[in-house]
DNA sequence: GAATTCCCGACTAAATTAGTCAAGTATGAA
DNA sequence: TTCATACTTGACTAATTTAGTCGGGAATTC
């Protein structure tokens, strides 16, 4: 049960640019100097970032990256999956009237699993870019 | 940020144990074949479970294996740590002096992710084996 | 037009996962 | 005794995932 590179990489990118970036286009290679972060993979990443609509993107000299969305707007949870790194706990949710509902004996796991992804889903929706950035995290 | 089938097995077998075992010694083939698991995989586990004093093995005809402890003292996050899927939200906590402490801008993000790993075990440690058998599970 | 920066797809080495397989040891029952 | 059952243990492996790299292109500004 670990936390990946990918996931880890992006909120650590988006915090940068949320505390340094104050409307200012900032350059990747600024944020992944700054953060040791190597900046071909963390291009792959803002790419997604883009497409999903969590940052904007200046080409040419001085560009850059600035944020779409208020920093108090944009949730951990949301990162974590648009990124590609959902929370999975459980395997049999597959949303098909066959397969375990927690309702027999053999799969009494199945809401202790549940319960565990609804427990980190929720501590991360419960968190925001601007939390962090003004450490008002627990 | 995913569950392998390490801890979920193990945990599987240890619920399967503890509700259908009641006192007597159950065989890994009969909990295999009642959670459709894989049996030589299961092996590798109870050895485990086994060295940590989890459960207590009778070998031999009629042989198999019971619980060591009582099944409302073993919490869950305990069979995660023995089995070896520990729950692992940061990378920098080597224990030493250097590196991130979460007190510099460029790790603002320690907090976070060691928030996450404590509210996961905090959820997994107040759940035991009996428990999950009486689906008192949130 | 040159430097800078984003854009994008293809590729890959290394680690991890999720097991299998084979050979043994101990025990109880017939 | 002998046989079947069941635990014990280490070695091995195919497939997947992770964590990136690499190369070329397109837009923008100085």
């Amino acid at each position: 049960m670990k936390l990946g590179t990918k996931g880890r990489y992006a909120v650590m990118a988006l915090v940068d640019l949320a505390y340094y970036g104050q409307g200012k286009p900032l350059a990747l290679t600024e944020i992944a100097q700054r953060q040791s972060l190597p900046i071909s993979y963390l291009e792959q990443l803002f790419l997604k970032l883009r497409q999903k609509g969590f940052v904007a993107s200046t080409r040419g000299h001085l560009g850059g990256y600035t944020l779409a969305r208020e920093a108090e707007a944009i949730r951990i949870s949301e990162i974590l999956e648009a990124i590609g790194e959902p929370i999975e706990t459980t395997r049999c949710d597959k949303s098909s009237s066959t397969g375990c509902l927690g309702t027999n004996a053999k799969c009494l796991t199945h809401t202790l699993w549940a319960g565990l992804g609804a427990q980190m889903h929720q501590y991360l929706h419960g968190i925001s870019l601007a939390d962090v950035c003004e450490r008002r995290v627990v």
